[in-house]
DNA sequence: TTGATTTAGTTACAGTCTATAACTAAAATA
DNA sequence: TATTTTAGTTATAGACTGTAACTAAATCAA
């Protein structure tokens, strides 16, 4: 039994595993999209690829685990949308709108991934597994870095400011707290706003979303 | 077959259905405190309340009607709470400050409640059912009710301005649209602070999060 | 190339659930 | 008192998760 081989290129075993494990992934991605987090099913994805349901013990220990990883892909996925928008913005005022507004069309486009990711605490799986964490929180440093460089914000209060910058220095930012408040509240508004727009509040009252989170927006850079 | 009593005074056996039925919500209550929506299961209820599951089949034609039930009424209560808030408060101003706390403070104390209205639709049931709709615009009317009087809102933009006003026009209220546009971002603005809070994410950064609600309550009333 | 070992898949099963059907017993009603 | 309605029962179908025991195929070492 060799060290499992962190550098050593993939066997075709590997390889193979690699493979299967994508598709399952893919095919539970499709019953999300379809039906939400509750019926992503081993079975059904069992007799999608063709193969029992048991079989697929094989490459993910439980339920919870598929969906676990499917949260952190999502994750990924999200930091990177932003990531590029804020690298497309043209200084900082920009770049933190460019952000905001492709975390509005990530969430749009794949809500039930976004729902994954902020909604409820599911059935039974760990929201507070520790690579989820993690995940969660690149995808949240993008942001911050958004704003790092924008912001105008007022410095808050005592308890508060020194809350925010430790929390900043914990993960490397060098925002200071007002920087900081400023990225966690934006986060706030904007994770309030999208999903209210995806439950379909908005459009059951007759609203453009469009238009009201442009103004939101237009909020968030002076408030 | 005499026509349901509508204004008839309840029989034995009406009162005998309305008392199981209170029941079983209660137990269903229970188990969504302890363990979110998708553990509320029909068969354990009944072997709570010393009964066999189909028999609750009698008093809740599925699952989802049951879940249905258990948002209205949770509706009907965060409508009562924030009424009783903004009754309070002491001009138009503290009346809306009051009602954003307790719409916190609610959501805090039944954080499985909150979830249960806003968040991700669940599993099967049906978050378009009319009456559903009808509970939730009851409690937005009355947020909408605190913001009336206190609004020096700008005014929205024009596609938005007219929509705003005939939805407010449809729900009879007498405000116009600035009004309404202030308190749909409002309200947009409390959700995403709270269901963030709930979810435990100021916790994890080790922020406190009544002091920030505090700065973002502030920056509500002035945004 | 052959033989041992690992691994991917199988079926069978235990145990959970929702929901329906067929039936019994009790209560309300005429 | 006789009829009808209703509350409950058990049995069952059909879905699911996850485990166990087993088979067959691929990999690896000699």
């Amino acid at each position: 039994m060799a060290a499992a081989g962190e550098s050593a290129p993939p066997t075709m075993r590997e390889r193979y595993r690699a493979q299967v494990r994508h598709e399952v992934k893919q095919a539970a991605l499709a019953q999300l999209a379809q039906a939400g987090p509750a019926a992503v099913s081993i079975s059904a994805i069992g007799k999608q690829l063709g193969v029992s349901g048991p079989a697929l013990y094989r490459y993910f220990a439980s339920r919870d685990e598929l969906l676990t990883e499917l949260a952190i892909d999502a994750y990924r996925d999200l930091a990177g949308a932003l990531a590029a928008a804020s690298r497309a913005g043209q200084g900082p005022g920009p770049r933190f709108a460019a952000a905001a507004r492709a975390y509005r069309s990530w969430a749009l486009e794949q809500p039930h991934r976004y729902r994954l990711l902020f909604g409820p605490p599911l059935p039974g799986y760990d929201a507070h597994a520790q690579p989820l964490i993690d995940a969660a929180q690149a995808a949240m440093n993008v942001l911050l870095g958004t704003l790092g460089e924008a912001d105008q914000a007022t410095a808050p209060p005592e308890p508060l400011a020194s809350q925010l910058a430790s929390w900043a220095r914990s993960y490397d930012h060098l925002a200071g707290p007002a920087v900081a408040m400023h990225a966690i509240l934006a986060w706030s508004r904007l994770h309030g706003f999208v999903s209210l727009e995806i439950a379909g509040n908005y459009a059951s009252m007759g609203l453009d979303p469009a238009r009201l989170f442009e103004i939101e927006l237009a909020a968030l850079g002076t408030g």
